[in-house]
DNA sequence: ACGTGGTATGCGTAGATGTCATGGACTTCA
DNA sequence: TGAAGTCCATGACATCTACGCATACCACGT
């Protein structure tokens, strides 16, 4: 078969692949057994003439051709998607900005943001999603969203190494607090040692391969006790606020915290700073695009001042 | 169906059949059935969830929805065959203008214009191809040619009335002459009465429904004998040098034709002129494009100054 | 050695998509 | 007015495709 005749169905769950980085989520998020999708790429990769991924045990990488594709995949597909909204009567959606992000800007940034937008741009729509800092960044490359706020811990490194490379923009630096019930020993002061956090228990995010413990104190020494793992935000310091353990926390979330929490900050060790940056693809943006990245970077400055 | 699912192969057989102005021709295009096709264009209309295309006597209109697609269809089918050219390691054909023509501009505006473009941008490719004015402006909607040069004759209509309208410029006012064997008692000078056309021998282009013999002079108060039918020009003009009647000819061709005629001019009845029309689809031209419409006019300036 | 998380593949079936043949609507021409 | 030509639509039938299911396979970590 030659690629001018890939069915539409094909792309779509390539596309799907590429963004959900295994043939399992894709499967599971189009609603198809794991065998179709496999089958799909491979009769996809016949018609392309070239292997597209390259099968790794943590997952899928594209390869030179799979980009190619990808790429243009995302075009066409955004472009009959459009053509179904169009003869549905709809909007053409020419004033959409999807917007992806992690989930600790969540609280504060995305909020400000957003209403930002709807109070000037009232015309625009908004519409986002939550993700991992690496499906965000796969999701930008298949190009279901147009800007992704990500976090980034020391060194910086860019979040992927794919060309082309991504437009990358420092939001904000953040410096790393500590969460404790009000209640808590910790809570007295404003400030607290790093040694005194030694026999703490610890209220983590779910483990992930980028940062070992998420929601632990970088940098301690000794093996941590882990009281709960918990992903939401909300529930995270609602434990925190029962005193079921502490948690870190980003100083730009300081005003989202419920009652029954305080914000520290801890001394000694060295100065543990995450970055917000605003991720997006090389090439020109979209009007609305661009005036939602501009009321993100304003609401960083507000929420989070340059240090 | 959604029309999110539908097949590419339904796309390209209704960029066809929009082209072609018929689902039997298109059949013929694409290597299918008449049935096929029809059965394509129900679907792709059920997905749709709107009728896409007017069956009429003389062939088919696109409706409102139709012309949607239609647009889409094109550019999601040129991405397609992009992609293709690009997992194949061809060249991104970034460089090609694609040009329609009627078949009068072959012989001496065509080649001119081509082999100006290849002497001043060699890297430039131009494909075109011969059609009629409603083939090549149905070409030109579908998307499958970038420019057309067609004729047009007085009232000067636009060619077709379907949005957006194409974007159309005056290349060239020919007059129309007539091509006589040199020995013909006509060829004695350069300029016949209108008059003394009663009773001669007419080669016509086969019957079209714009003009009704093209090739017979026009207004004659008289039923021409039509002694040949003949589309091509060089069969045409051979036929006339051979004797076996008179034919029209465009002033412009008049540096091209065979030895053994002569192209003459008609005193009386009204000035008979048809005008060389470079049409396009709104918007902004590639860089190729432009350049070969820019090859064009200066062609047409030298093969036939303004009068 | 085994469980876990991933991909590939044999097999049977349901649906999509062709062809063929035919029919209906309409125009043109004698 | 009837015959022929030119369209498109559709019923009957034959593939061929693409799916789900079950299972095999493979690399890794415990």
């Amino acid at each position: 078969m030659d690629f001018t005749d890939v069915s539409l169905v094909a792309l779509r769950v390539f596309r799907e692949v590429a963004e959900r980085g295994t043939f399992t989520a894709a499967a599971a998020a189009l609603g198809y057994t794991q065998s179709a999708v496999s089958r799909q790429i491979a009769t996809l990769e016949r018609a392309a003439g070239n292997q597209l991924l390259e099968r790794r045990r943590e997952g899928v990488a594209l390869t030179d051709a799979g980009q190619v594709v990808l790429r243009n995949a995302a075009a066409v597909l955004d472009r009959i998607d459009a053509t179904a909204r169009e003869l549905a009567g709809l909007p053409v959606a020419g004033g959409t900005v999807r917007l992806g992000w992690f989930p600790s800007a969540g609280a504060v940034l995305l909020p400000r943001a957003i209403s930002a937008v709807r109070r000037t741009h009232p015309a625009i729509t908004v519409t986002t999603r939550e993700g991992s800092t690496p499906a965000l960044v796969r999701a930008l490359r298949a190009g279901t969203i147009d800007l992704a706020v990500i976090a980034s811990a020391p060194p910086f490194r860019p979040p992927d190494a794919e060309s082309p490379a991504l437009k990358l923009e420092t939001l904000a630096e953040r410096s790393l607090r500590l969460a404790v019930p009000t209640g808590h020993p910790l809570a007295a002061s404003d400030s607290v040692e790093v040694a005194d956090l030694r026999g703490q228990r610890w209220i983590a995010g779910p483990a992930s391969s980028s940062e070992l413990w998420m929601g632990v104190w970088p940098g301690l020494d000794e093996r941590p006790v882990l009281a709960h793992t918990v992903r939401d935000w909300l529930a995270k310091l609602q434990l925190v606020a029962a005193g079921a353990g502490l948690t870190t926390i980003s100083a730009s979330m300081a005003s989202a915290v419920p009652p029954g929490v305080r914000v520290v900050t801890v001394r000694g060790g060295p100065q543990e700073l995450r970055r917000t940056i605003l991720a997006r693809l090389p090439g020109r943006m979209t009007e609305p695009t661009a005036l939602l990245a501009a009321a993100l970077r304003a609401a960083a400055l507000e929420v989070n001042p340059p240090l």
